[in-house]
DNA sequence: CTTGAAGCTATAGCTGCTACAGGTATTCAA
DNA sequence: TTGAATACCTGTAGCAGCTATAGCTTCAAG
């Protein structure tokens, strides 16, 4: 049996994240000891295990129950399990995507600055001013 | 004088979003007409557009506060604003880092998912033990 | 048996909005 | 001028995914 203190040491989470994942339902209550103290068995463990690799890997708390709720059934298709992750990557490209425009037009403010006076400021004058930009990113 | 719903169809951010901004004191209080509805001035609109677009650039709301104060003061060196700039395109930087490396494992986990059952999946297998990645990725 | 760390519940806070509910103001056409 | 449609008002609660208190109880080591 582990404790909560256990539990965290071991996934390097902390034990107020682990109680907020029973609270959500993302754990199963564990048994409680005689005063009242929460101890978990080692499928608790493998639970958080998962839960928090995934969690690293960025996907979201609905995603992990989704994929928690798939992998019960070992003999399912994994076709399902396959699609969760490929949103997530498809997802993830997108962000990566849009920050990365975002980082020129940010590289290109700072090049464009020549360090006077903020009067002159370059930084500045396009945030003020949209059409400054180049990039064409949205405003919304 | 503008209503609040012209400052949101100029800036293309909502009314309700307005009024936040107002409340938590990154937009000045505007004058009232007889009716109490909110009544904007040009000065209002400029405010509100650079807000936007340092907001559509990733600025968070403090960053904008210093990058607005610190543009109320024309003469100002403006080593001050760049040095916001270049720590926020730093930490963009550092997130499409992070992303990528995220990505990676995905699309390794992904690559390696032969279609099989649940119990032979392997992006399965690779949230069960976090041994399986190769990436370094930390789990905290 | 004491003491200090660890655990308990409940609640509020973080970011940056968004979405009600239930009422009032304004505006435009008839 | 009236009446309907639209816009606006305040106040409150919600989203994700935790984190941080406060004020108490329990546990484990010496």
């Amino acid at each position: 049996m582990f404790s909560i203190g256990d539990l965290a040491r071991d996934t390097g989470c902390k034990a107020e994240t682990i109680r907020y994942y029973e609270q959500i339902r993302l754990m199963p209550e564990p048994a409680r000891s005689a005063g009242n103290q929460r101890r978990y068995t080692q499928r608790h463990r493998d639970r958080l295990h998962f839960i928090r690799h995934a969690r690293s890997l960025g996907f979201t708390i609905d995603d992990i129950r989704e994929l928690l709720s798939l992998s019960d059934d070992e003999h399912r298709d994994c076709s399902a399990v396959d699609a969760v992750a490929r949103r997530h990557r498809d997802a993830v490209t997108a962000r990566i995507e849009s920050l990365m425009t975002l980082r020129q037009e940010l590289d290109r403010m700072i090049g464009e600055c020549g360090g006077g006076e903020v009067g002159q400021c370059r930084i500045i004058e396009v945030l003020r001013d949209h059409r400054l930009c180049e990039s064409g990113h949205p405003l919304a």
